[in-house]
DNA sequence: TTGATATTCAATAGAATAATTGAATGATTG
DNA sequence: CAATCATTCAATTATTCTATTGAATATCAA
């Protein structure tokens, strides 16, 4: 009898870990993982992220249907597209903690920063509560400088919207006489970087802030959110 | 040279996602989440693993590795064991936002629970903030029922060992008086429920907290930790 | 040294996963 | 209703992953 219970026991967990292995075979594809990392920032419909990621159409689909399988993305038709997004927030923070896990054992991550972003060594890039002071004293201007789209979907609260492909016509508009902050998608992506770059280069005192939007609001601080229930109409 | 800029973009996102995905490679097995589950609570060594996973020594020796190759274990002599742990709280944060990305989205998690653990509707599982108003008040006695290694490895504060397989003949030695609150590994172990169900029996007014030590101490709670220096010593 | 013990290694077969291609579906627009 | 477009499906092949077995290695104790 105690023998049975134990066995009993051993099906029950059998079949709790088969379950939340499916949420760990789905993370178990860089393709996926750049999926998931990409929606984090904003739903997007099949066609813009088998162009963002480069991949063939049915590719990017198939890795969707496996992260559907798994509850990680939900999908809705708008028009004749199906936009993607993820679940929820836990997701989000799903993959945020994947990502401090790689960033606090693999040392390779860090290898693959120092050999593609050099540049990053010369400014120190914002931390969240650094650049909350800056703003909250007036001392600076946060520019978002992702696609529009992106911004549309959700920015941080004093945010200005300005892609990086539009900065360079646009620099007169900007003041010298505070700094300027600009952040992206997040600590992988470039466009903060490059932003930082030409502003610098035209003698602007700019600044990287090191987080994106999914950081910022895993850390509980508000956001301007597109109203979704708007979006899905049309 | 635009062109040029942007595929040297994707080979640094190309490495990037393949090293994150070393990491979703690692969780893809369910035998593999159990042992990260295990290791939560405690070091241990390859035999005690293959234990409590009923698996053959060899395979979970194998899935160690893999763990280990993706950096989410340590290893460490001892004897002529091997330890195996977790390599950081990062890792048991991953894990847990893995199980509650499972709790959000999985319908068949909640099935299971239904299914295997019906009596835990009678009773409702103590939270954090309501355990803790208790015991601060003097109001309830807590107790760990987990194994008397794991406890020694780390334990809530103010709570006393009282492995599930020894409280039928320590009953005598529980007060009458308070609650009387039993936590073990956390929300799909059973060794809690066991001990409430026991205590309840005898007219004791006993309740299981909904969680254990991995998401006490993510909650930034204070635990009673084990020196690892002297438990590495030998 | 020898023997016992814990763990890993190596080889294999079977299963699951991935990418590719072209065709099919299904909704929307004219 | 036909044409268009976004997406999915189906079938194939190549690849990777998994579990199992028995042998090999390494450490400790006698």
């Amino acid at each position: 009898m105690e023998y049975q219970r134990s066995e009993s026991k051993r099906a029950f967990k059998d079949q709790l870990y088969e379950q939340l292995a499916r949420i760990g075979k789905a993370l178990a594809s860089p393709h996926r993982l750049e999926l998931l990392d990409l929606l984090a920032q904003s739903e997007r419909s099949v066609e813009e992220l088998a162009r963002e990621t480069t991949l063939p159409v049915a590719t990017v689909s198939q890795h969707l249907q496996i992260l559907h399988a798994a509850r990680l993305v939900d999908v809705r038709r708008r028009g004749r597209h199906r936009r993607y997004r993820l679940a929820s927030g836990e997701v989000a923070r799903l993959w945020l903690a994947l990502r401090r896990t790689g960033e606090a054992h693999l040392a390779e991550l860090e290898q693959l920063v120092t050999t593609w972003l050099p540049e990053r060594r010369h400014w120190p890039a914002l931390s969240i509560d650094a650049a909350l002071e800056l703003l909250n004293t007036g001392r600076a201007l946060l520019l978002d400088v992702r696609p529009r789209d992106e911004y549309a979907s959700a920015h941080l609260p004093q945010a200005r919207s300005l892609p990086v492909a539009e900065l360079a016509t646009h620099l007169s508009e900007l003041p010298r006489d505070c700094e300027i902050i600009a952040y992206c998608r997040g600590p992988y992506c470039v466009f903060a970087d490059e932003a930082v770059a030409l502003l610098r280069a035209h003698g602007f005192r700019a600044w990287r802030l090191e987080v994106g939007v999914p950081e910022w609001q895993e850390r509980g601080l508000p956001l301007i959110e597109e109203r979704s229930d708007f979006s899905w109409q049309v």
